[in-house]
DNA sequence: AACTGAGCCAACCGCCGAGAC
DNA sequence: AGTCTCGGCGGTTGGCTCAGT
């Protein structure tokens, strides 16, 4: 039953390549194309698994790469999409031509995360991090910061903290962002005293696992969450139902045009009355088609799962007069982003400029 | 010159959905 | 219907390079 494994895991090289295995990978897909990876390794007379010459191949030996350094344009385009998608590499890099999801986030975890860190962004978020502290408070019911100045409780030793190895160093946060010199121009870093005693876990849950799944990232896992939990979503579902890390509500982009119920709208109005949006909205994907439970309503799509169409059509919901034929699935999202932003200004705060 | 730590990036790991059997 | 692999994805790690001491 089922198909015989592609590979002996014991008995192949892992490791760098060398040259000539690549000049047999180049060598067997020139002439054979792309088909079936798992036959590659036997056909091109390599020892590897075919995964192993999957990776290799598209994340290093595709005619197509760019093996230069990214420019500033690259930077700024990586850093909306990450602002507007969060850390779906893949979407990101098939928006950058010649760049790899591999490339892109490592970029990313080298570069671009410490220089928002740097600049006083959180890279998560992409708000300034006295904002997205004050975001917290107001959320989680801390109505002001010195209220967890004396808070004593031990960091739970579950998080991974947000710089590395802070899972070592089990510093408050605050402490370990002022001392990686945090910039003088944020001036409430500035009143050390009035951060240095708070407890990494009563400040802001992602930052915790931000370094192994920012929010977006954690878009599978909020899949995963809407299926087994109907209540609510969020970055950190024990915590509240709104989600701090991300501009977005990610119900929308589950939900495409045809589901767009009456209860819906009437919500999108309560919201855009100013009232919270709640997570009312159940989704469950399954396997062919997608379901979705609206306030109790289930709604079926007719095809699989698509960010193209299903994305899209539901951004073009509230990009009504916007393009939506000629514009990339990730444009659109940006596009909606601004919207939201617009619309929800009391909600989204300040677009931050970088 | 030798050592050390940080930065970088290629490659691996493990999970998941789709589909073959 | 159930089991299994493939292919794709995001997260993590091993090891190389280089700057600083």
């Amino acid at each position: 039953m089922g198909r015989p494994p592609c590979c002996d895991k014991l008995n192949v090289k892992r490791g760098l390549w060398t040259a000539e295995e690549d000049a047999k990978i180049v060598a067997y897909v020139s002439n054979h194309g792309i088909g079936n990876w798992t036959l590659v390794p036997k056909k091109a007379g390599l020892n590897r698994c075919g995964k192993s010459c999957r990776l290799r191949w598209t994340n290093y030996l595709r005619p197509d790469l760019k093996h230069d350094s990214f420019t500033t344009q690259e930077e700024e385009h990586i850093i909306n999409l990450h602002k507007a998608i969060g850390s779906r590499w893949s979407l990101i890099a098939k928006e950058l031509p010649g760049r790899t999801d591999n490339d892109v986030k490592n970029y990313w975890n080298t570069k671009l995360r410490k220089k928002l860190v740097k600049m006083g962004i959180d890279p998560v978020t992409h708000k300034p991090f006295p904002q997205v502290f004050s975001d917290y408070g107001s959320i989680s019911g801390i109505s002001n910061t010195r209220k967890s100045l004396n808070s004593k409780t031990e960091p739970s030793p579950t998080h991974t903290g947000f710089f590395p190895n802070a899972n070592v160093n089990r510093k408050p946060l605050i402490l370990q962002i002022h001392e990686n010199s945090f910039p003088d121009n944020v001036p409430t870093w500035k009143h050390q005293t009035h951060l240095q005693v708070i407890n990494q876990e009563t400040i802001l849950p992602h930052f915790f696992t931000e370094a192994t799944s920012s929010c977006s990232s954690s878009s599978s896992s909020n899949v995963t969450q809407l299926r087994s939990s109907p209540q609510s979503y969020s970055c950190q579902p024990s915590q509240t139902q709104i989600t701090p890390c991300s501009p977005f509500n990610w119900n929308e982009f589950l939900l495409s045009e045809p589901f767009i119920s009456s209860e819906f709208h009437q919500q999108e109005e309560r919201d855009s009355q100013g009232v919270l949006i709640q997570n009312e909205i159940q989704m469950t994907n399954k396997s062919k088609g997608n379901e979705c439970n609206m306030n109790g309503v289930t709604h079926k799509d007719s095809g699989a799962f698509n960010y193209g169409t299903s994305f899209g059509g539901l951004i073009n919901k509230k990009s009504e007069g916007s393009s939506s034929s000629g514009k990339s699935f990730v444009d659109t999202l940006l596009d909606r982003d601004s919207e939201i932003r617009a619309a929800f200004p009391e909600l989204l705060d300040d677009i931050f400029y970088y």
